[in-house]
DNA sequence: AAACGGTTCAACCGCAGCCCG
DNA sequence: ACGGGCTGCGGTTGAACCGTT
């Protein structure tokens, strides 16, 4: 990757004491790795003097916290981790980074990246704008349960519980002690189209008591506030089952007890075949032929489109 | 094999907020 | 209260990569 771009890198010829800039050398690397274990991070101006490196400490410090950083994860992000981006963002819109904190090892700038360059392509693709409600409908609607689907794959591919795959579910915000790690935050495929978008609610979020929604229907406001996506699941399954009870920490589904802490793969194999179903009804008889989206890699490289564009056609008659 | 166009992602930039003297 | 330095955030850019023709 050591290459020179003829905006950023200075020739070192030209001048020693100037600063460089571009892609990052292993030598670079090599140097910065070494202060850091050595001294520690933090200081970055400090650090980028002191370091010997010719660099800003602004430089030092995206290059050690977005690459160099051994928690840094690298690779593409699980359908557990874009299920979280889509659930957060539509919680807190652009703040990559509070976003960021609640994905171990990813950084706010991967997160964006994704976020323009697979989510925001698509919604361009389809003339939908992010912030519109319909595109947050298309998707609660459409992509969250592919990717609960893809999750689910994955899952038993790997022979997994969803527990052991560690999904953070993030506590934000004072919220409810009762949220919880390892629950895919869905919140059912069916949201009210009355609701006021996802932004500036924190404090009203709080207070929304999802128990007076009927279940099948929640908004999408509602469906946002994180601290009550394990207990809008846990409705959602209500929804098929009238089954749970009132204590969201656990419920039951299908007779088995489930521990919203961790629950059952069996648990999650069921109910991602109702959400299919139920997305299968919503897409009817729009499905391309031959457009698979079970066996479609959709989560991982693009959305199939056609059903994009069939979904979204189908949301503009709701509208 | 080469050319081309689209996609990805590392890195940069400007700005805002915080801290401290 | 003010100004300067530092840090972190979000938006943007562009080279490398990849798939298609």
């Amino acid at each position: 990757m050591a290459m020179s771009t003829s905006k950023s890198v200075s020739s070192s010829s030209e001048d020693d004491n100037e600063l460089r800039r571009g892609p990052w050398t292993l030598e670079e690397d090599n140097l910065l790795s070494q202060y850091i274990s050595d001294h520690g991070e933090g200081r970055w101006n400090f650090l980028a003097k002191r370091s010997g490196l010719k660099r800003t400490g602004k430089s030092c410090r995206l290059r050690w916290l977005n690459y160099l950083k051994p928690d840094v994860k690298r690779g593409n992000l699980t359908p557990q981790e874009q299920l979280l981006i889509l659930e957060l963002h539509s919680k807190w819109g652009n703040r990559w980074s509070k976003i960021a904190q609640h994905l171990p090892g990813r950084t706010d700038n991967e997160i964006k990246n994704y976020w323009r360059t697979r989510i925001q392509k698509q919604a361009r693709h389809l003339k939908i704008d992010t912030d519109s409600r319909e595109f947050q409908e298309l998707v609660r609607r459409f992509w969250m349960p592919r990717l609960l689907q893809k999750a689910k794959e994955s899952s038993s591919s790997s022979a997994m519980s969803i527990e052991n795959q560690e999904i953070p579910l993030p506590l934000v915000d004072g919220a409810s002690q009762h949220s919880t790690v390892g629950t895919i935050p869905w919140q059912g495929p069916c949201m009210s189209m009355n609701e006021a978008g996802p932004t500036h609610m924190d404090q009203h979020e709080q207070n929304s008591d999802s128990e007076h929604n009927n279940g099948s229907c929640i908004s999408f406001s509602e469906s946002a506030n994180i601290a009550k996506v394990s207990q809008q699941f846990g409705h959602t399954i209500n929804q098929f089952h009238s089954s749970s009870n009132d204590d969201f920490g656990t419920f039951t589904y299908d007779g088995h007890h489930v521990n919203n802490n961790a629950f059952e793969m069996n648990t999650f194999k069921t109910t991602t075949a109702r959400v299919a179903e139920d997305v299968q009804y919503l897409i009817g008889d729009c499905q391309m032929e031959g457009s698979n989206w079970v066996s479609n890699d959709f989560a991982c490289n693009m959305w199939n489109m056609d059903e994009l564009w069939h979904f979204s056609k189908l949301q503009k008659k709701d509208f």
